[in-house]
DNA sequence: TGGGCATTT
DNA sequence: AAATGCC
């Protein structure tokens, strides 16, 4: 069996936690630059939909809910609390998202009550709630866990059992639009074709659907059977490509602004490459106009730019990068959004002895190699960008928006909850 | 009117 | 390189 857990109203939950004036309130989460609602508690459920534009709530109902900016660090950190629980017990786990995890329940003998125990657990330890899926693939344990948390009486842990007469029920009433892989697009197209329920797909031709659409919709054909074929991810499994973007809280068209931006992505991305001992053979910049701006004025350039050789070095890949936007960049647009991507990474291990390599030779190779190691440790001691590469201007016009963000009780010493 | 990934075509 | 999907 395979279980799916995943944290209720994630975000909300956890500055819950540390602040319980927010129970039983409706509260709600902004993504970044304090834009649209990214996570709601459940008493905000019924007054704004997921995904809504801070700014198209209405105001009546503005004045009766709780709204926050989001708080990764904190998120960040009350993960990792609970999914080291499920470690502690589970060996074998994939990390799916920061708040889900996939469970491998094969060698459980009572897996129900082994989830109930895991629930309170990580309940009593963290403050987290959490509901549990348990069926016989990823995709059925998906449905499950909504399940789970849709009614209250299965306390947390539904099992979806494929035998049981309850299940073709279950697969009639649910939209084809809710199964794990199936979006907006792809279900428009099902449901024109008269499939709008899982249990229709269930009872498609899954290979003629494959030929038709994707190996992925004919593999979800096949789990929503209860043939596993999508296998729980080894947890240490390198990314194969880093990006980090991010749009400025005000728009710029100046270029010396976006070059600061892609220094600091081009740093924060050569520090994740040597968090997972990866090097990355090119890079990709790229900038972008707003898109809901009309057509005119639109842009949205972006390069590839190789690299000599493969590399992790900050230096390096800034230069890089700084060549590239040069390239793409052009006056006059009003950029809203700047980005940098590794892209082609390699092991750090693996690489190939190539003819470049030599060129450096090998004193200066474990120089540099020392200095991105101490810069990494400084950094993470002392909080990001404490030391970086050229300045960082505190108040840059296209920093963050974040107007609402509560302390970061777990990872700072001066933003620890006090206790009167 | 987010950011960060994977996967497929 | 673009499209699609997920959280």
């Amino acid at each position: 069996m395979i279980g799916l857990l995943d944290c209720n109203n994630f975000y909300a939950s956890c500055e819950r936690v540390f602040n319980p004036k927010l129970e039983r309130k409706a509260i709600g989460i902004l993504s970044n630059n304090d834009g649209c609602v990214i996570a709601r508690s459940n008493e905000l459920k019924p007054f704004v939909p997921m995904g809504m534009p801070a700014f198209k709530i209405p105001q009546d109902i503005r004045k009766k809910i709780i709204l926050l900016s989001s708080n990764y660090e904190l998120y960040g950190d009350m993960s990792q609390r609970v999914f080291s629980i499920v470690q502690d017990y589970l060996y074998d786990t994939e990390l799916y998202s920061i708040d889900e995890a996939f469970l491998n329940l094969q060698n459980q003998e009572n897996y129900i009550e082994y989830c109930h125990f895991l629930r309170k657990i990580i309940r009593q330890r963290t403050g987290i709630p959490v509901s549990i899926g348990i069926s016989k693939t990823k995709t059925l344990a998906k449905i499950a866990n909504h399940i789970a948390k849709k009614n209250s009486q299965h306390e947390g842990i539904y099992f979806l059992n494929t035998n049981d007469p309850i299940f073709e029920e279950t697969l009639k009433q649910l939209p084809i639009e809710e199964i794990w892989g199936i979006g907006r697009k792809l279900s428009a197209k099902l449901i024109s074709m008269g499939i709008d329920t899982a249990w229709k797909l269930r009872n498609s031709d899954a290979s003629h659907l494959g030929k038709l659409f994707s190996v992925v919709l004919e593999r979800t054909v096949l789990e929503l059977r209860g043939t596993s074929c999508i296998e729980l991810d080894a947890l240490d499994i390198p990314k194969k490509n880093i990006m980090t973007s991010r749009s400025f809280g005000k728009a710029t068209k100046e270029l010396f602004e976006l070059q600061e931006a892609v220094r600091i992505h081009a740093s924060r991305g050569a520090e994740k490459l040597r968090y997972q001992h990866s090097l990355a053979q090119s890079v990709l910049v790229f900038l972008r106009t707003n898109r809901f701006h009309d057509r005119a004025s639109q842009y949205h350039p972006s390069i590839v730019v190789p690299l000599l050789y493969p590399t992790n070095d900050t230096r390096q890949i800034i230069e890089a990068v700084q060549k590239g936007l040069k390239s793409i960049f052009k006056e006059n647009y009003l950029y809203h959004k700047s980005g940098v991507m590794m892209l082609d990474l390699v092991d750090k291990e693996k690489r190939q002895f190539d003819f470049f390599s030599r060129a450096e030779n090998e004193e200066t190779k474990a120089r540099n190699v020392t200095l991105m190691q101490t810069l990494d440790q400084i950094n993470k001691k002392m909080g990001r960008n404490t030391v970086s590469f050229g300045g960082i201007n505190p108040k840059a016009s296209w920093n963050l928006k974040r107007e609402f963000v509560s302390q970061r009780y777990t990872t700072r010493w001066d933003e620890l909850p006090v206790v009167k």
